[in-house]
DNA sequence: GATGAATGAGATTTCATTCAT
DNA sequence: GATGAATGAAATCTCATTCAT
C-alpha cells in the first residue's frame, strides 16, 4: 500500500450512458448545473460528490449513475463551456458584418469577454485550476473547432493581413484572445479599466496581424 | 451542518524559521528541490508531504520544521522560480545591447522560452495548477517587478513605439509575453515548430507596440 | 510563528444528523457503546477514533457520519451519561416514600453510588479526566434538571431543615452527593468500607441540613 | 506497530537527579515554572514540552536533563502544588488560635480557598483535568500528610465532636474541603457569592462532625 | 433507477523524545 | 551540561466510491 500514487489517472472519462431519455437528460442536466454552481462558490479542493449531489438535491449514487467519477464530472463541465464558448465565437464571427479587420477582432474579442463575464470564478477553476492532465484530452476537439473558425476568418479578411502563415495566425489569433482576456477578466489590474484592455487586446491582435516584418517598408 | 467551506484558506505562509544557519540552509534546499521533484512528477494533487519527506531523504517533520503547511511549501516554491524567471527577464534586460525595438523583445521572449524549457512540468504546475487563491497574494511582488522592468524597457525605447499609453503597453507585453510562452512551451500545438511560434509571439509583440491606430495611415 | 493555540476549541457539538431511522439509530448506540468500552479500558488520551472504530467492527468514517468529531462523540456519551444519573436521582426522589430526611438522603446517596458503580472507570474518565471546556457548555443543563429537583425535595422536607436558603442548600447537598460519592467510589481509600463512607455522607449532608448555626442552643 | 497504545504508561517518573547544584535547582525552577505559566494558559492538550521549553526560555533538552517524560514534568509540578496546600493547610491549623469548632473550620476553609484562588486554572488542570493514573501514585503521600493533620485537629477538638470514628471523620473533612471548595472556585455557580458558599461549606463540616445520629436527642 | 449509509485508504499535522554537536 | 534540529509514530478527519435496499 504506502505509496500509492493518486494522480489523475482515472482513464475513462465517457459518461456511462448517453442519457436520450428525457429524464435522465434532466438528472444530467441538475448534476451539471450544481457542480458549476459548488465549483464556483467553492474552489476545485472545496468540491466534492457529496455536496455536489446535496446541491443538486440528489443522492451520490446518481452521480455514479452518469459520470464514471469525479473528474468526468467536471471534464463534462469543462466540455460543455468549452462548447458554448466556440458557439458564441462561431456565432459572432458568422453573423457579424464588420467593415474591416480591426472591427471584425473587436466584435469576436468583446463577445469572448462577455463570455467569461458570465462566470468568471467557474472559468478561472474549469480553465486554469482544473488538472491540466485530463484537459489536453477533451478540450482539444473544441480547440481545434475554434481554431478552424478563426483560421476561416483570416483566410476570407486575407487582403487586409501582412502575415503570411495563416495557421501560424489563427493559432496566434486564438492564443491571444484567449489568454488575455483569461487574464483581463479573471486576474484585473488594479489600475487598467476592462474597457482599456479590451481595445489593447484588440490592438494587440490586430497589430500582430498587419505587422509587416521588413522594415523596408519604415516599421519595426 | 457540515457544509464548512475549506478552500485553499490557510493564512499563514511565512517559513517557521529564518534559515541562517548552514543546516537548516542544506535542509530548506534539500526540502524544496524534493517538492519540485514530486511536483514535477506527480502534479500538485498526487503531491503529498509524506511523498516530499521520502524523496528528500529526510522525515516529514523536518518539512513542518520550515513550513507551516503543505501550500506554504509549495508557495515557497513557487516564489522562488517566480524570482529566477524575474532575474532572467532583469538580466535580459539590462545586458541586452539590441539595436532595434524588435531585437530587444526578440532577446527577451527568448529568455522567458529558455527559462520554461529548463522544467516545463513543473512551470505548468506552479504558475497554472496551483491554487489561484494563495498565488495572488504573494506573486503580486513579482509581478509587479516584471511590470517596472517591462515599463521601464518601454521608456527607454519610446522612441521606437506608437502605442501611447506605456503603463498599458507594459501591462500588455507582460501578459503576452506570459501568457504565449506558457501556451508554447506547456501546450505545444502539434504542427507548429517552437522557434515559429516564437517568432510569432515576437511579432505579435512589436506588432502590438507599433500598431498605429489611425487608419489614415492606409492600415487596419 | 508557530504559537498556534489548540487547547479544546472545537465549537460544533451537534450530532451531524439526527438518527431517526433504526439503522442510523443503531449505528449510533454501537458507536456510542464503544466509545465507552475504548475510554473505560484505556482513558481518555489512549482513545483514539480508530480503536473506537475498531472495536465497534465500523469503519472510522461512520463515526463521522454521526459526530463531527472526537469530542463531540464522547460529549455525547457524558451526556448520555448525565442523563441516567439524572434519571436515577429523579426517579429516586420521586418514588421513594422516605419517613424522615435521613432517610430520603439516604436513599438518594445510595441511588448516586449505585449509579456510579456500573462503570466507576467510564465515569472517573467522563466526569473528571474528560477536558473541562466542552463540559460546562452542555452539562450545565442537567446539573440545572438535579439542582432543581433537589430543590424540590428540600422544599416539601423544609419543616425538617434547619437551613435557611434553601438554593444554597440544594447546591451544596447536590455538590457533596457527586463529590463525596466520586471520591468514595473512583478514589476509595484503602482503609475504609464504602458502606461506612456512605453512611458518612449521609451525616455530612444531614448535618449540614439540620445544623443551627445559633450557638444559643448549645451547639458549634 | 498497528495498535500501539499510549496511554500516561512511563513508569519511571521520578526526577532523573536531585539538582543539588545551584544551576541545577534554578533549571528546574524555570522549567516549573514555565510549565505552570503554560500549563494554566493552554490547558493539559495545549500544553507540550516545546512550547513549556520556548517559555521557559530554554531548550527542550534541558527538559529531559531533569524530567524523564512530560508527565513526570506535571506530575512534579503538581506534587509541588500539593505540598503548599499541605503547607498552608498544617500552618493554618498549627498556628491558628480558635475558640471554638466551627472558628478552627472556618480558618481551615479560608485557607484553603485562598490558595485556590492564587491560580485557578491552573488548580483546575493539575487537581482535576490531569491524568487519573499518574495521580494515585504520588498524591497520596501529600494526602497523607494532610490527613494526619486534620485527624490531629479532630483530635485535639474531641471534645466537641459527636462524630465517633475520628478517622472516618478526617476522610470526611478531607474530601468536604477539597471537593466543595474545587467546585466553588472552579464551577461558581453564577448566583451564589463565593462567601456564601464559603460559609455553607463550613456549615456542611461543622454540621457533619456535631451531627447527632440519635433521634433521641430531637434531631434529624 | 435512485438512494445514502458505510467504507477505508490516505492526507495533513503534531509533538514527545533523541542525540550529534 | 545545554542545545535544538531531526525524527517518525500516531491521531484526526475527508471524501470518492460502492452496494444493499
Amino acid at each position: 500500500m504506502g505509496t500509492h500514487i493518486k494522480m489523475r489517472a482515472k482513464v475513462k472519462a465517457k459518461p456511462r450512458k448517453k442519457p436520450l431519455q428525457q429524464r435522465s437528460q434532466l438528472m444530467v442536466e441538475t448534476i451539471l448545473e450544481a457542480t458549476a454552481r459548488v465549483l464556483s462558490r467553492r474552489g476545485y479542493e472545496g468540491t466534492n460528490t457529496n455536496v455536489i449531489a446535496e446541491t443538486a438535491g440528489i443522492s451520490v449514487g446518481s452521480i455514479y449513475q452518469y459520470f464514471p467519477n469525479k473528474d468526468a464530472l467536471i471534464a463534462a463541465l469543462h466540455e460543455r463551456m468549452s462548447q458554448r464558448i466556440f458557439a458564441v465565437i462561431r456565432d459572432t464571427i458568422e453573423n457579424a458584418s464588420a467593415n474591416n479587420l480591426r472591427e471584425a477582432v473587436a466584435v469576436l474579442v468583446h463577445a469572448v469577454i462577455e463570455a467569461h463575464l458570465i462566470d468568471p470564478a467557474l472559468h478561472r477553476i474549469l480553465e486554469i485550476e482544473f488538472p491540466f492532465f485530463e484537459r489536453s484530452k477533451k478540450q482539444g476537439s473544441v480547440d481545434m473547432d475554434i481554431f478552424e473558425e478563426i483560421h476561416g476568418l483570416l483566410l476570407r479578411r486575407r487582403a487586409e493581413l501582412k502575415v503570411s502563415d495563416l495557421r501560424l495566425a489563427a493559432y496566434m489569433v486564438v492564443r491571444m484572445t484567449e489568454s488575455l482576456v483569461h487574464a483581463a477578466v479573471l486576474e484585473p489590474p488594479a489600475d487598467l479599466e476592462l474597457a482599456v484592455i479590451e481595445e489593447g487586446i484588440v490592438s494587440a491582435i490586430v497589430g500582430y496581424l498587419t505587422y509587416e516584418a521588413d522594415p523596408a517598408k519604415g516599421r519595426g
